[in-house]
DNA sequence: CAAGGCTACTGTATCGTTACAGATTTTCAA
DNA sequence: TTGAAAATCTGTAACGATACAGTAGCCTTG
């Protein structure tokens, strides 16, 4: 519309095959560069009717910003960085937290980047890795430990991120955790209310949060129903299924034998299933069982055991919100959140 | 502006806590920044003791090429995206591709960029967002069809990508592929040889490429091994567990049952055994079962199901070397792999 | 009507890197 | 001794975006 013409430093046209930059949108209103691109995130000390005119100049050549543009002039990455662990039995549970983490980011211009690490190497490498490179806005991470030594890194660098579980370390972060003391202390009452007394845990490694808070809940279960531990301290939920499967089955016929058993997850409660089963033994009629569960495997196949669902779906998109949320300088207390066990069917 | 002094520009001592550049190494070796640059690149014409002098301080401070200014002066992103369906049912499928995927990046200066869609919205979305916006120099595919157009979009945009499964269009691009007629053929072969002849498949969704690889090898397998196909038309891979249950328990109790069943996928063989056993029959009894399998769980709990396995994490491995492979520019027709059934245990 | 303030817009410098076109010194054949 | 070639090294411009410090015109206000 208004054309006042001080001549336009010698802009070149375009090529019409590149991808559009602010300098093509400019081109084509016969704006300047910046007033595009401060139309574009809505300043205000630009006319209403021109930011109307980028807008739809914009929307109609198909112009996305250059993130390579943004991050290096900014710093900011766009980016949100999930550090799993690459062993097959934890991939199979965080799974379902990327569909979670990517319904959340869909909205936004948030992508995600899968960052492994193996056991066999530091766990902190890959959050040093991030922080060192710069290469993500915020990060999740997993597998949490009471006193998480990745948790106190990001906290001391004030990076944005949030954790699938808690720390015990007196400093506020953003987490998502599922209230495991409740589910153990839920899975004793079910198994006594089935008239169960000598109860075996599966529980997680003790180097993990939620180990404590399983035991706590279990120990309670076991005073408030009135019910005994059978020790099963060989294994825990790090161990290989093949493991497992023994170490049940040798339970199973020592003397003494739990008659109820309860699993930390999904796939050590297949396990336990074998090695029960491998002693001799039938689900329902000699030993009861309560699982956590995330799929419905199990369920299907073994519909005796009893099973509490822990939604790790929900997990990533509570997680992805909270980090975004912390990236935008809310604050960590109001970023935590719990979930219970459900009874599944 | 132009000052032409022998002297060095008047660099401002780079600030300790940043993250060390080009800058900072050429101010500690005394060197320009060019230099700096071609000497961590191994370029010809810088000198042997410069080279080493400059890696030596290079790895002393730590430094990492600042992504974002590699990327937008070279247009190179160092991204894989692995384009990825968010329907629970493949997630789980998918997710040991992952790990392949990050064992192979791990050693590169790649990072892996998750892209999710819908299977509500056009597939070819994320694929055409990652071209437009340049997101990557390369991406990975899985549900791959005969006429693939996201296959016909990035071969006519010359953009590097692998896709798990084969295409029907005469285009020769890189893939890697699980031989599924073979695994038709041999699971046939396992069923008559323990004496069954009325066999069931239930095979992956017709749109599919590997659905007509499997019901070849299937054709082939009864010719050869002489049994007969019990139609199976009502479901396939892409319904839900709870469709295929009810519709194998209808198959099991009509007239001219199957005595064998195929299943082309782990998840979908559990919801087999549900009908099965929902019509009262029994497993090695009254009916045989071979099902492809990528997991444990099936065979720890349903034994007398005999498995083939799928390996999805060699599969990621191999598609992430190939996608490598073509940015780097080695010919599409050598970078076709592909995996036979293995039989477990 | 001058001074000041507001509105709407714009040019320049910069983030970290690399392509490119020099520049300087050394080496060496003739 | 003299070019010329080889060996090393370097400055500038650019990739696309935004922070910042303007500018130009217009409107109040006293």
């Amino acid at each position: 519309m208004n054309e006042k013409h001080k001549n336009r430093p010698a802009t070149i046209l375009p090529s019409p095959n590149e991808r559009p930059t602010l300098k093509t949108i400019a081109f084509m209103t016969g704006l300047g560069i910046t007033t595009v691109s401060r139309a574009l995130k809505d300043a205000p000390d630009i006319g209403a009717e021109t930011k109307e005119r980028v807008r739809l100049v914009a929307a109609q050549v198909g112009y996305h910003p250059n993130r390579a543009g943004v991050r290096l002039r900014t710093g900011k990455t766009n980016v949100i960085s999930l550090i799993l662990s690459l062993e097959e039995e934890f991939i199979g549970l965080t799974s379902p937290m990327v569909v979670g983490i990517s319904e959340i980011l869909a909205a936004t211009q948030y992508h995600l980047v899968i960052t492994p690490y193996s056991a066999r190497s530091d766990p902190l490498d890959p959050v040093r890795y991030v922080l060192d490179t710069g290469a993500a806005d915020g990060v999740i991470i997993s597998r949490t430990e009471p006193k998480d030594p990745r948790v106190a890194l990001m906290m001391q660098r004030n990076f944005a991120f949030g954790t699938h579980g808690r720390t015990e370390m007196g400093l506020v972060h953003p987490y998502h955790d599922f209230d495991n003391e409740r589910f153990a202390y839920d899975a004793v009452r079910m198994l006594v209310e089935r008239g169960r007394r000598r109860i075996m845990l599966l529980h997680p490694p003790p180097s993990l949060t939620y180990h404590m808070h399983m035991r706590t809940g279990f120990e309670r279960g076991l005073r408030d129903f009135g019910a005994i531990s059978v020790p099963f301290n060989t294994v825990d939920l790090d161990n290989t299924l093949v493991d497992i499967r023994a170490a049940c089955e040798a339970a199973m016929r020592a003397p003494g034998a739990p008659d109820g058993v309860i699993s930390g997850s999904g796939g050590g409660a297949v396990a336990l299933v074998a090695g029960i089963e491998d002693a001799g033994l039938k689900l329902a009629r000699d030993v009861d069982m309560v699982s956590k569960q995330s799929n419905d495997f199990l369920q299907w196949l073994r519909p005796e055991v009893m099973t509490l669902r822990e939604d790790f779906r929900l997990a990533g998109r509570e997680l992805a919100k909270a980090v975004i949320a912390r990236i935008e300088g809310q604050p960590a207390a109001e970023l935590q959140t719990l979930s219970f066990p459900v009874l599944q069917d």
